[in-house]
DNA sequence: ATTGCTGCAAACTCTTTGCAAGTTC
DNA sequence: GAACTTGCAAAGAGTTTGCAGCAAT
């Protein structure tokens, strides 16, 4: 993700460009791998070593806010986030905490024909998540 | 939930039984719509004034571990509990906190019917879980 | 110039821990 | 009586808040 997309990103939403900000965006996307907000601030101070961890904090809920970015959570885990993209699952490692993200072009069409028939009483549905719960069989 | 069962579910679980585990565990049935950390003290300290809140967190983590109830969590919502019970999704508000159990067979088949025919590589499933976000159309 | 953002440090909330005293089997 | 469980109070982790000063538009 380059910088020019990354300052469009704020701009589009209304958000001052800050290298702050951009310092944040820039870690999501960068460590891809739905880095908890410990992994987001040493990254961040790596890099630009005198942002305050309450910035930190508070940019990331002004980005949840203004859905750029998505919170992922399980169980006993930490806060983590994820880059808005396409659709897409979530494998839960049950002995680790490894999130992985799970792509399935054709599982996404079974889901959505199935509730496009059945409907759910008095529920309007904006998005459908998997949680697959499982064991990895190799290491990351 | 009466007191024999409960009593049951401790001993099978190679648990002694105590007045602070019995609470614990009926509390949880009880209020049945995910109660919070908060809400389980709460109700807990309604009946038996004299339990420790640390107590409280102990326990609930025992269940955990031995499997009797679950955890649940969402975004920046606290963590919740859930008695194990059959196979079932969750509802998620998206604009409120709650959350609601949703039962679907024919949705499970379908799912576990993709699943035996198509392997996710390097990984073992054991549970899958639907998210689906949405808006509840009525109050509770 | 105006509005919005950041740094800082203090405060808060939820949760965990250690250990002595008390319970259960 | 042995092993386990509880209460308590203190500490810990993660997160939020308020506000003065600074930066972006």
């Amino acid at each position: 993700m380059d910088g020019q997309i990354i300052r469009d990103t704020l701009t589009k939403n209304g958000l001052k460009i800050t290298p702050q900000r951009t310092a944040v965006l820039k870690a999501i996307h960068t460590m891809g791998n739905h880095p908890d907000t410990e992994q987001i601030i040493e990254f961040i101070k790596g890099h630009h070593p005198n942002v305050a961890i309450g910035t930190i904090y508070k940019i990331l809920d002004t980005f949840v806010a203004k859905g750029i970015i998505n919170m992922v959570k399980t169980d006993r885990d930490k806060m983590r986030y994820d880059a808005v993209s396409d659709l897409h699952h979530h494998l839960y490692c049950s002995e680790t905490s490894r999130i992985e993200d799970y792509y399935d072009e054709e599982l996404n069409q079974i889901i959505t024909n199935y509730f496009s028939e059945k409907e759910i009483p008095d529920f309007d549905i904006e998005d459908i998540k998997l949680q697959i719960k499982g064991k990895f069989l190799k290491n990351e």
